[in-house]
DNA sequence: AAGAAACGTCAATATGGCTGACATAAATTT
DNA sequence: AAATTTATGTCAGCCATATTGACGTTTCTT
């Protein structure tokens, strides 16, 4: 608690605009940049959909269920658990909403007929629809200045900040995926 | 629910590869890439955090108070709330104890005593900083092999995904930063 | 037949959001 | 000077979503 100056406090501390704080010699080179435009990008990139969820009473646990059974059909609960990190019991009462609401139906395995194989309706494709094209919408914004060779620029960014070892079923379909023409 | 092709399945559709539904063809042309990029890489970016934290007992809410106090010293509380967009209530609870522990500080304004601005103690900041360091390794890795210009790229994106309207103070210094060189 | 695996569920707990109401001190307006 | 507004704090309770641990059923594997 040495080296914060504010015991003799600037004048007019209050007035002056807002500024990042200039980072001390010993502090390595740290992303604060990106660290902050990652957090308000996230932000504002999940609040379109928060904000249509609320008009279905779902939560973002709801979206992200749909999401992924809509996208990944059939994957099994056990793949979904990997994915989102959580808990079957967590996983239990969301899905059992979804369910009872006709968003996804379940269809026993057919090799493995202990498995639940998921699968999205018409009702829940469609809101994961409406819910990916506002998401969209801020993406094709974002990257409209950008061209064609930023946006892959951006997806290369994206891919190497996720982690690797252990990659689920799904992570491991995207890792397999080529790289879009756009 | 009629156009779901799972009522007569496809043979061993559990021991196939898990893959991306390919989009049928009214659908727009929607970013599934670029918002499950964001999912994961947000999920692991945060992760880095997460985990830290758990060894003081902290959680995600400390660490965005946390570092934002820390990036912008002198913080109003009412700042604060803008930019987390939560409630004065539900900062209160995680801020009492930053300044119980001795993470951060208050001092009365200057200029109006009514307000409360915030500062990290050293202790604050070795623990944002740490933090930091930890997501600046990933991010570092993730630039790796893009290069200068792609770090731009990226940065020009991210800024983008930004809503712009209504910004707080902190938003504010963040769009008028100039783009750092590298 | 025994064990393991995939899934479901009950119970209890924690975190971090929320709303509404109210209190205080200080600034501002009248 | 009095009234009002602003910045902040706080109490009480609710809700969503996460956790752990335990236990049960069905089904596959050995």
């Amino acid at each position: 608690m040495a080296d914060i100056n504010f015991s003799n406090p600037l004048p007019s501390a209050d007035s002056r605009p807002t500024q990042a704080r200039p980072a001390p010699a010993g502090e390595a080179n740290l992303r604060w940049d990106i660290i902050e435009l990652l957090f308000f990008a996230y932000r504002d990139f999940v609040g379109d959909a928060d904000h249509e969820l609320e008009a279905f009473g779902f939560g973002r646990a709801h979206h992200r269920v749909m999401h992924f059974v809509c996208r990944y059909p059939g994957l099994k609960v056990a793949d979904l658990l990997d994915v989102l990190r959580i808990t079957k019991q967590s996983l239990g009462r969301v899905l059992k909403q979804l369910l009872d609401e006709g968003y996804i139906v379940q269809k026993t395995g057919n090799n493995d007929r202990r498995q639940r194989l998921l699968y999205a309706t018409a009702k829940g494709e469609a809101l994961v629809a409406k819910l990916a094209t506002l998401q969209t919408r801020r993406i094709d914004r974002a990257l409209e200045g950008i061209g064609l060779a930023g946006a892959d620029t951006v997806r290369r960014f994206l891919r190497a900040m996720i982690d690797r070892e252990d990659p689920d079923k799904v992570l491991e379909t995207i890792f397999n995926a080529p790289n879009p023409k756009e």
